[in-house]
RNA sequence: GCUGGUGUAGCACAGUCGGUAGUGCAGCUGAUUCGUAAUCAGCAGGUCGUGCGUUCGAGUCGCAUCACCAGCUCCA
């Protein structure tokens, strides 16, 4: 007999080998029913693996990540086995289940048709209906090689498997799939799932293999969890900043002016006035200088900062000015440096902080365009910090906490933040200098009280960097703030300053952006707020509807006041009835409405709507600015 | 750039078997003078993304191209 602990703490006794789907059966159906895997001693393995010791259990439902994770990757395998019945030469890559369901990567002579998906939809239901039990083996090495013989990337997936690796099979009726697994019991537990797309992708994520087909989907225990999830996609359809761009007239593309170049139209602009005025007065709240520079520069420049040499293909291709090369700037540090370059620094002058709002041009592939989220060009929140060494662990932090104060001022309290350290093959400066520059930068976050996920080796070849991303409606995460070493551009342009003792030594220059890009950035706020911006920042920050003719006089009187008072008020003088007039104000998502009638001209006052609490009843004029004015000020969220 | 999909009025969409285009909203005009999410009527609006082809005839079929959408790759 063995003994098995239980999540609860409770003790139970079964016979050696008891399978592990027999014990969630022992202590209910109903739970032997949602039980999708189980954790043995903390390790997740098969509902049907079979205990021998005493041991840890935990039953895995698809409520946690690891019951769903194996949810879908069964239900991924179910596809692979509808596949390979239908189009039997098809050859198998990998079908993992990701964070949103799963996909699984076949290399087919032909691609997926929307008809070859309903197809395989309709094979995995059959399959299901099968209700094939799903088998774990084992194989040594050679005979796994041999069992795989017709799946040359299972072959090259084993091939590169450790030594002393255990190399698992997992086996449902006539398909067998090279993978660890864990995997439900039986093909018949997936109950509801949907084929979401096909799309091409890389073998092994890399541009240079061959492009595979990929097919993802997604799965539920439940039908009704399948069409919540659908429709959980149409609602975060609302919130696209390019449908809400639209709808709101904030933004728009133009075939003729070209892809990924913004046109920001009055609304928009005035969103972005908000926001680049407070971003103004913080840089100089927070000890930076203003600077701007030209859109242009010669070639040599670009050649002197190396752009011309690593980042070519990011870049528009020469314009020609008397003769001389010339190039659309793809970033602002060439001409941050000239300025610094102008005249001799001493260490008394650093740490020197030089903000600004620098449009670049950058080539994007034109099938990576979308929305305001990746454009050819934008508007970058740009800033260089030239320091002495040893002043930059303390000028990262500040401008760590200065980056998390403009994402809170935003309302943005969810954020992933990435810390990159050095590359294994390419890179410039000295060890020591990444080692203090990647300690500085993951001091910072750990005095800030934040984690971070390293991206080990995936700093750029001139210095290691922090990035924080920001989810859109989507979930899909957009870098927005980044705060990069630079130990590339002070060497290639000789930055120097003059230390105490006379000599000249090296600055440190840290690129940084705190919103990322202010297309970027609306972008994302845009879906944050779903479109209703909090008044500091709405385009039209208070309507305000007259009833009848008789109230126009008063109701352009009190705008006028607000608009005096740097408001974006507007009024409604059509002659339309007052619902329909609030009807418009709600679908623009304006946050204050003032209702005019005959009551409000005779007392002077106003009866306010809000679009967060509805009708807020008659307020004096007076009464109203002030509480406007005052959730301006504190940019109430 | 790659794989697949989509493109019809300002917006959201319909358009059968190939027979020269419709609906709603918005717009304009008129009527209506009204208190918290749509008053009524009339009018106007389109080289069906663009080009070439097949056909007696193309929104519809084929090819090319541009743009957009999802994903891959890349990145603020």
């Amino acid at each position: 007999m063995i003994e098995v602990t239980l999540k609860d703490g409770s003790k139970k006794s079964y016979q050696s080998g008891t399978n592990v789907y027999d014990i969630a059966k022992d202590i209910s159906q109903g739970l032997a029913r949602a039980a999708v895997a189980a954790e043995i001693n903390g390790k997740v393995t098969d509902l049907n693996t079979s205990l021998y010791e005493d041991c840890t259990l935990n039953l895995l439902t698809f409520d946690s990540e690891e019951g769903k994770a194996t949810y879908w990757h069964t239900a991924s395998h179910i596809m692979a086995q509808a596949v390979k019945r239908l189009f039997p030469n098809v050859k198998l890559a990998i079908g993992p289940s990701i964070e949103n369901g799963f996909y699984y990567d076949f290399d087919s002579e032909k691609s997926f048709t929307p008809d070859d998906l309903t197809k395989i939809e309709a094979e995995m239901k059959k399959i299901i209906k099968e209700d094939l039990p799903i088998e774990r083996f084992t194989l040594p090495r050679d005979e796994a090689l041999k069992l795989m013989e017709n799946e040359p990337y299972k072959i090259e997936l084993i091939n590169e498997l450790p030594v002393d690796a255990e190399i698992s099979f997992y086996k449902q009726g006539e398909f067998t799939d090279l993978c660890s697994g864990p995997h439900l019991p039986s093909t018949g537990k997936v109950k509801a799932f949907k084929l979401i797309q096909q799309a091409g992708a890389y073998w092994r994520g890399d541009e240079k293999n061959k492009m595979l087909q990929r097919i993802y989907g997604i799965a539920f225990p439940k039908a009704s969890q399948l069409e919540e999830y659908l429709k959980m996609l149409e609602e975060a359809e609302k919130r696209d900043h390019r449908k809400l761009g639209k709808e709101l007239e904030l933004f728009s593309f133009d075939e003729e002016v070209g892809p990924g170049l913004v046109l920001w139209h009055p609304k928009g602009a005035r969103v972005r006035m908000r926001i680049e005025d407070f971003w103004r007065q913080e840089h100089i709240k927070n000890g930076y200088d203003i600077v701007y520079t030209p859109h242009i520069g010669r070639g040599k420049l670009w050649e002197t900062s190396g752009h011309l040499g690593f980042y070519k293909e990011g870049m528009y291709s020469a314009m020609d000015v008397d003769g001389q090369d010339f190039y659309a700037k793809p970033m602002n540090c060439p001409f941050h440096i000239a300025i610094y370059k102008s005249r001799l620094y001493s260490y008394r002058d650093l740490p020197l902080r030089w903000a600004e709002l620098g449009t670049v041009y950058r080539y994007e592939k034109s099938g990576t365009l979308h929305g305001l989220l990746r454009v050819r060009g934008f508007t970058q929140d740009d800033a260089h910090l030239f320091c002495a060494p040893e002043q930059m662990p303390d000028e990262i932090r500040r401008v760590l906490r200065f980056c998390l104060y403009m994402l809170d001022a935003f309302g943005f309290d969810k954020y992933k933040i990435y810390l990159s350290t050095k590359p294994k093959e390419k890179y410039v400066g000295d060890d020591q200098m990444w080692a203090d520059a990647t300690k500085a930068l993951k001091e910072a976050v750990i005095a800030e009280g934040l984690e971070c996920d390293i991206d080990e080796g995936g700093g750029a070849f001139y210095g290691p960097k922090i990035d924080i991303k920001i989810k859109d409606a989507l979930n899909r995460e957009w870098q927005c703030s980044t705060i990069q070493f630079d130990f590339n551009e002070p060497e290639r342009f000789d930055m120097t300053y003059v230390a105490p003792d006379g000599t000249r030594k090296r600055p440190y220059m840290i690129h940084r952006a705190l919103l990322g890009s202010i297309e970027r950035f609306f972008g994302v706020l845009t879906e944050h707020y779903a479109g209703a911006f909090p008044v500091w920042l709405a385009p039209v920050q208070v309507k305000i509807l007259p009833i009848l003719e008789s109230h126009h006089e008063y109701a352009n009187k009190i705008a006028e006041k607000l608009q005096q008072l740097d408001v974006y008020a507007e009024v409604d003088l059509r002659n339309e009835k007052i619902g329909y007039k609030i009807r418009e104000a709600r679908l623009e998502k304006i946050p204050y409405m003032l209702i005019i009638g005959d009551k409000e001209v005779e007392n002077q006052s106003v009866s306010v709507r809000s679009r967060k609490d509805g009708d807020l009843g008659a307020m004096n004029v007076d009464a109203f600015i002030s509480k406007l004015m005052e959730e301006i000020r504190t940019r109430a969220n």
